[in-house]
DNA sequence: CGCGAACTTGAGGCGTGTCAACCCCTGTGG
DNA sequence: CCACAGGGGTTGACACGCCTCAAGTTCGCG
């Protein structure tokens, strides 16, 4: 995999992968940090934010819990996990982030971040140096206002997280995660039908509080109840009004 | 307990208790938004926020989760719980608030508050609209920086909850909590060997993904191993570094 | 083609939940 | 001052959902 980007390749400050950003061409606009912003806007934040892409393999971290905050990174291609370790090793994992969702508000204030963020498939992300960003905040409302609609989003996501872990049993927070995750990709254009994992049954188990063996167990329980089509990572929503059910209470269907 | 307040009580423009703030008087300016404003700034953003008191009873809602979002409330005194309720009325705490800390950040963005928040006590907050709000954030770089600050630390906190109801069993969930408590009276100059909950067993259960008779028995273990003093809702923390070590893994001590 | 990681499935144990009885505070009214 | 009611808290017995351990299978990748 080369890392050849967009256009020249001349523009590479470091030996990472690197490339020019242009927002203005991006088809995430209506979903990241530019939505709102007028075409004028929107050029002179291309050119303020002189964002770099950055490339980041599978299975490598964009930052680690710790590292200096100077940025944030908007998810252009790809698939992210945020993970929170304990002292002694134990981690869990608080997020799973697709393209034009944002990464690293955990740590804006400390100014280190309070994650690890690691990439579940080869990915790319638009660096978002703190400190233009702050600038370009004071300059333009409508970006400030956006901004403030992606941190508060997250917040109110965190708490529908805390929600599904401490109220609900294996198999609605299965359901819960496969439904928000399809919510997701339709809002980007993509099939609601047919979800293909980016992540282990032990993520998935992480995230949602159970153990591996549990969540593999409830998706052959909903194979078998033909609400899903499952075939290895590759998930088939065969009944979503039947998963929607399981969360409202009405344990089997009718 | 008359609604009476600094110096005038003339400002009262609506019939709920109201008073004009002033925050260079107010002890929580070390930790509040003032954080790091000189003295003049200061005077500015207390005339520009114009924000008012509120008091709030007991079981009382200072908002519900739906209602429009116009305002941030800082608690001033007194305690809030944070609720996001399901369709179904199923309730789950996402957060206590305890004087300082700013609520509804989740509702910035979308222009609704995402969760309930009700007082556990007789409490007051401060209204800080939130046009004037990011009005200022522009103007004052400062300022703009301590609400970075404020809303990553929610996330944060966010996150460490999260870790752990989808890590720790029962009994380093209730250790976990009670530190927690612990460190945030401390920052706050009130004693670190006594706590005062200001919440029901039911709540903490809630809160902490348990039911209330395991919050009850679990205390009463740690009554037993002397890391606590446990009477009804007055604490004795007798033993910090064994709850500590209870978190890190070590199940006795030794 | 073959190894290792990921996944599935089963059997059995354990940590919480559930249900229920009882106790202890607090406030109220006689 | 005591009787009483009611909510919150404690404790016990038992049930059950999820975890643990283990074996076997499939898939991805070198």
């Amino acid at each position: 995999m080369a890392d050849m980007v967009i256009g020249t390749a001349a523009f590479r400050p470091l030996h990472m992968a690197t490339c020019k950003v242009q927002c203005s061409n991006c088809n995430l606009r209506e979903i990241c940090i530019p939505v709102g912003l007028t075409r004028e806007e929107l050029t002179y934040v291309e050119n303020r934010l002189v964002a770099v892409r950055r490339k980041v393999g599978r299975g490598e971290m964009l930052f680690h819990s710790g590292d200096a905050h100077d940025a944030l990174f908007a998810v252009w291609t790809g698939f992210f996990k945020t993970v929170v370790t304990s002292e002694q090793g134990r981690e869990q994992i608080v997020g799973f982030h697709m393209a034009g969702e944002l990464i690293g508000f955990g740590g804006l204030g400390s100014g280190r971040h309070d994650v690890d963020a690691i990439a579940l498939e080869d990915s790319q992300v638009c660096v978002i140096p703190y400190a233009e960003l702050a600038s370009l905040e004071r300059e333009l409302p409508q970006l400030q206002k956006q901004f403030h609609t992606l941190v508060s989003r997250e917040i109110a996501a965190d708490h529908e997280v805390m929600f599904l872990l401490g109220s609900m049993h294996a198999e609605e927070r299965v359901a819960a995660f496969l439904l928000n995750l399809m919510h997701r990709l339709r809002a980007r254009g993509f099939s609601a039908s047919s979800v293909l994992l980016r992540m282990s049954r032990g993520e998935i188990g992480n995230f949602l509080g159970l153990k591996l063996e549990t969540v593999s167990r409830t998706l052959s329980k909903f194979h078998a109840d033909k609400l899903l089509d499952v075939r290895q990572r590759q998930i088939g929503i065969l009944d979503p009004a039947g998963l929607q059910r399981l969360l409202d209470g009405l344990p089997a269907a009718r």
